[in-house]
DNA sequence: GTCTATATGGCGATAGAC
DNA sequence: GTCTATCGCCATATAGAC
């Protein structure tokens, strides 16, 4: 089986259905691959981890390829219809993109292992020559165009500060949400909510004019 | 010759110094470890781009990891005098932080390739078992030291708002930084003092009481 | 769905000629 | 200082038994 398992039917074996015991594979993958690397992490690695030979994980995926593809594919699913929600929601620029730094740092505890996978395996990932992973450059390209749009609307309404390079302001935004990646451990001292209401707080009172009244936070 | 050869002796061989040719062989292997990954860079691909035969490598170095390791001493070291620098000056918190935002990004051009194996590789290269490159924690404890100081004499000259908490506010810093190699190219719109000036600008209004009066930029 | 057994190949590294 | 030649190892992936 090397497809994803139809929902359809969801037939269970020993108590976990086909798609759980693959879900659960993906997961043990994808926290080596973060704490490894993709490269140095092993299918051996992976499948003494499942507690299973090398060999088994080609009954459930294609490839070592196939299992970090599905990482990051349901990552950036999840991600973007997040976002589509606060697009559609018709509140003010200012406050769609709280929210959109709220959702994610919020993503940072349920995909942890695979935010830190693209960032560390990005470069690899897109260097490979069979072009694979090239919608991971699709995917980022669609997520440029949200934040970009909301970051004009802001400063046209005079919501955000107009004298800011909006890309560069892209950039620092979405830069400062997935770095955090790399220090975030679910159970610390602060949880996303906090962390989320610090970046906003620091972030946006360099970013908003006086003319703002929703004060996030 | 395996050890970083003395600088007293430098005989040249077809006018290049031992030295400078080691020098030329680091630089071409930090690129590509930047571009693809530490692992998935081969000795292969050094050599290569080199002119060379893998063997020949050995000649200059002990291992791939010996490579790696100077790339990463060369660009702590030079950070770290950097700041070092600064930090003596004299100056007050906000003027101190503000050079030390400077000099990251003026780091950017120079060290490009090691702040991006640094930053994609430092999971991998802290996982290994012989503890080779324990002291990366080390700087950057040291380097983490430098500006919380200056984060909380600022708060405590009322030249810094007080109510951020100061290693949030470090986390921020020290990552929007860093994180800019993953974009930044040299010969882009803008420059690394451009860049600096305009990250100082949204992060310290934000950060910057009323009190203050050197605005940064 | 997992195991046994193995193919196929690329990797880092070495020894010694030149 | 580079090349030739190669060793030993471990990687991904496969085929077929159970």
């Amino acid at each position: 089986m090397n497809q994803r398992k139809s929902t359809a039917t969801a037939r269970r074996t020993h108590g976990v259905t086909a798609s759980e015991r693959r879900d659960h594979l993906v997961k043990l993958a994808a926290e080596l691959f973060a704490r490894k690397g993709f490269q140095a992490t092993t299918v051996r690695n992976i499948a003494d981890e499942a507690g299973i030979l090398s060999g088994s994980l080609y009954h459930h995926f294609d490839s070592k390829e196939s299992i970090v593809d599905e990482v990051l594919r349901t990552f950036l699913d999840d991600l973007t219809a997040r976002y589509r929600v606060i697009l559609d929601s018709g509140k003010g620029p200012a406050e769609v993109l709280a929210q959109m730094v709220r959702t994610g740092f919020a993503t940072l505890e349920p995909h942890r292992a695979a935010i830190t996978v693209m960032q560390n395996d990005w470069n690899y990932l897109r260097s490979l020559e069979h072009h694979r992973f090239d919608y991971l450059v699709k995917a980022e390209d669609e997520i440029e165009r949200m934040w970009m749009e909301q970051i004009k609307k802001g400063q046209a309404t005079g919501e955000l500060r107009a004298d800011v390079d909006p890309k560069l302001t892209y950039r620092m935004l979405r830069d400062s949400i997935w770095v955090a990646v790399r220090w975030f451990r679910p159970g610390g001292r602060l949880n996303t909510t906090a962390l989320a209401d610090h970046y906003i707080t620091v972030l946006f009172d360099g970013l908003a004019t006086g003319e703002r009244t929703d004060q996030p936070g």
